[in-house]
DNA sequence: GCTACTTTACCGATCGGTCGGTATCCAAGA
DNA sequence: TCTTGGATACCGACCGATCGGTAAAGTAGC
C-alpha cells in the first residue's frame, strides 16, 4: 500500500464527527485510528503534530468548507432574503437538524491550545463578517449590521446547545427560520 | 483526622471550575485531588462512584444555586422588569461577566452517560420555566411566553459561547441588558 | 530500487479505580 | 475522670488499562 487508504479529506471529516460527539480531550489517538482505518503510527506519519494537529487540521477543513458552501451562498445574486434562506437551509445541512454539535463551541474551551483559540477566533470573525456583508447589502447601517450579525451566530450556537440539551431539534429549527428576518430589513 | 478537610460545597465549587474550564473528559481525578487538596483515594470515599458520580454532584450543586439564587429573585416581589435584571445580574456574576463557560453547554456533549443528560435536561427545563413564569405574570399569553424564556436561554449560551470565542465579554453584556425586554410585554 | 505510505511492536506516563491501613473524634463503660 | 472502642475521614501504594507518541520494519506502486 503505497498509495493512501483514506484521502484527508474522509479523514477529517471523520475526526470532524469524533470531535464535535466527544469534545476534544474525549477522542483519543486509538478512536480515531479505529474510526478512520489507520494505525496509529500511520496517524502520526500525516499529521507529525500528533492529536492537535489533528484538530487544527479539522477546524481548517471546517473553515474551508463554510468558505466553499456557506460564504457564496450568502454572496450570490438575487435577493438577500431569498440568500439568507437558502443560507439557512445549509446551515440546517451542516448541523443536522440539530444533532450535531458546533466544533466551534466543543473545541473553545479555556483548556486549548492558543493556536486553537486563534483559529476558532479567526472562523468565527469570518462567519460574522459574511453575515454583516449580506446585512448591509440588505440597507442596514454598518454598526446594525455588524450586531445583527453577531446576533444571528449566537442565537445559531445558543439554539444548537438547547436543541442538544433538550434533545428537540425545534428550538434550533425556529432560529433557522428566523434568520432572514435577522440579517436583512424587511 | 475525623473532621472533614474540606466542605462538600466548597469541593464542588472547585469541580466546577475545573468542569466548565476543561469539560468532563478533560478533568482528571489527579487535577480534581490537586485542586481539592484531596488525595484520589479520599474522594472515592466521598463519591464511591467516582468521577461519574462527582460530576453528577456538581450539577446538582449547580441546580441547587440556581434555586437559591436566580429562581427567587424572579419570583419576588416588585415589576417583573426589574426582577428580570436582577436576575441578569446574577447571571453575570455567575458566569464572571461572560469569562465563565456554562456547565450545560460544556457537559451536554453526546458522548456523556444517560444520567448526566437527564440531570441536564432537568436544570434547563427548570430554567426555562422559572423564565416563563415571569413572562406570563408580566402579561404574555402561555405559549408565546414559554417561547420567550426559551429565547432568553438561546441568547444567553450563545453569547456565552460567542464571547468566550471572541475573547470579548460584550456580546454576553449586551445579551443581559435584553433580557428585561425579552421576558416581559413593555 | 527508490519513494510513499502503512504497520508491528514498543515506550514511559497517566488514566480511573482499589486496597490496607492510619489519624482523629466522640461516646459509652468503669 | 480516665479508658477504650467504634465510626469517620483521610492517605500511600498499588492495580491493569489506556494514554499520546516513537522507531524500525515491511509493502505497494512508480
Amino acid at each position: 500500500m503505497a498509495r493512501q487508504t483514506i484521502s484527508d479529506s474522509a479523514l477529517l471529516d471523520t475526526a470532524l464527527d469524533l470531535f464535535r460527539t466527544h469534545g476534544a480531550e474525549g477522542v483519543s489517538l486509538s478512536q480515531l485510528s479505529q474510526a478512520t482505518g489507520l494505525e496509529k503510527a500511520s496517524l502520526y506519519y500525516r499529521f507529525p503534530g500528533g492529536k492537535e494537529e489533528i484538530i487544527l487540521a479539522t477546524l481548517a477543513s471546517v473553515g474551508q468548507w463554510f468558505e466553499n458552501q456557506l460564504f457564496p451562498a450568502l454572496r450570490s445574486p438575487g435577493p438577500p432574503r431569498k440568500r439568507a434562506a437558502k443560507a439557512a437551509e445549509i446551515l440546517r445541512a451542516f448541523y443536522q437538524d440539530g444533532a450535531r454539535s458546533c466544533v466551534t463551541d466543543v473545541l473553545s474551551l479555556p483548556g486549548g491550545s492558543p493556536q486553537r483559540h486563534q483559529a476558532l477566533q479567526t472562523a468565527m470573525e469570518a462567519w460574522i463578517a459574511a453575515f454583516a456583508a449580506l446585512a448591509r447589502e440588505s440597507g442596514l447601517p454598518p454598526a446594525a449590521a455588524r450586531q445583527a450579525a453577531e446576533e444571528a451566530v449566537i442565537r445559531i450556537e445558543g439554539s444548537l446547545v438547547l436543541s442538544r440539551v433538550l434533545a428537540n431539534p425545534a428550538p434550533f429549527h425556529r432560529t433557522l427560520k428566523q434568520l432572514p428576518d435577522l440579517l436583512t430589513t424587511r
